[in-house]
DNA sequence: CTACATTTTGACCAATCAGTCAAGTTTTTT
DNA sequence: AAAAAACTTGACTGATTGGTCAAAATGTAG
């Protein structure tokens, strides 16, 4: 057995995570390119020498970075149950994407922003991971459909709807609160969020005879 | 009379029409940070210098472009009739954002990259000019709720639901063609694409005895 | 054709920034 | 306690890049 010197420290393994939260909030503000070092030591508390020594170069920092915001964000759509209500399930989806929208707007931005750019950094990843994931997402999807539990609409749209409408809300923030802002700082502004999509998707917005 | 000199002769005008085209294309790319004023002349087929001599700074073309595409964006949400039927009023509204986003996605990418970074830019117009257009509208969908002709959900949420689900098709091309490959080739898929957005928007997902 | 304004560019400058290096300090191991 | 390993940093470097400048080329009006 030739084991590779992969003895992590207890000082490194600290160090990255101070550096990998300081580096979120970097990057997600400024993107790649707007991102400098000196800006991730400085938050970091450390010199550019120091942070380099744990991360050699800048782009394995943000490769790490996007790492570990994606497996956040696909643990909800992972955890979509098959054998649940389908309403439910979308409901509890939704309600946790829009939660961590709320909770780490950080994270969704880096991601989007890498998204916007081409993906240059995780375009295999989602070729081959992502994908495996929404296929079969989109098979348990077909049978609730077929089982009749779900209306017959498209499964990739609908999941691209849910993806869009659940990312907005973190990534156009700013947007959000120049249209509304007396709303936004409602501290209960993301179960009224949760709550309007839910019925918008659920009901839709044909007007019925049968209130 | 003591008119400023604004003698915009015709090769101002074509020149910078040509750098704001060039320009469009590379800041969608790589963002504002991440664009060099080289790239866009090279694009432009012109020196740096001469580029500079028509905009001074790097932000005044990423200003212009910025403004010209919100333009562009604006325009079918003014669209939206009072008068028309409601629910043809906003497919009609889908299916022409659906279209530039087929036709201009990088007008959306250098938008979005803008919200998502801040609006550092037009965060202004943001809060004064769009708050405005939006609080119109807005008023027009609980016009028509209140007529009936339209079921009764949150207008703001409505509003960020559509624009959400369509900027997505412009901003994450890539991890749609990375997920769903083959369907995104079709010559058809912007229609197929506005097709399934209104059926699940205007009936919803949950699954109705009625068929 | 002449004089003037506009347009174009090569060469340059100062600032910024990713990454290096060598020398020091601290922690861990024996 | 001594030696080795791991950690930290000030000072530096080369490349990139936003922007300047002065001089040349081109266009235009009388």
């Amino acid at each position: 057995m030739t084991q590779t010197k992969t003895k992590t420290t207890r000082i490194q393994e600290i160090n990255r995570g101070i550096i990998l939260d300081a580096a979120l909030e970097v990057f997600s503000a400024y993107g790649f390119r707007g991102t400098t070092i000196d800006q991730i030591a400085e938050k970091a508390g450390m010199s550019k020498p120091n942070l380099l020594y744990y991360f050699p170069r800048k782009e394995d920092i943000y490769v790490t970075v996007l790492e570990k915001t994606l497996d956040d964000w696909l643990t909800p759509f992972r955890h979509i149950d098959p054998t649940g209500d389908p309403l439910d399930e979308l409901a509890k989806y939704i309600i946790a994407k829009l939660k961590l929208s709320e909770s780490r707007p950080e994270s969704s931005r880096v991601f989007a922003n890498e998204i916007l750019h081409g993906a240059p950094a995780i375009g295999d990843f989602l070729q081959t991971h992502l994908r495996q994931i929404v296929d079969r997402k989109i098979a348990v999807i077909r049978t609730w459909i077929d089982e009749g539990r779900l209306a017959p609409v498209d499964p990739h749209h609908l999941i691209f709807m849910i993806w869009a409408t659940t990312q907005h809300y973190a990534d156009f923030k700013v947007q959000i609160g120049a249209v509304v802002p007396d709303r936004v700082e409602d501290e209960n502004f993301y179960e009224e969020t949760a709550a309007a999509i839910i019925t918008i998707l659920f009901n839709g917005i044909r007007p019925r005879q049968d209130y």
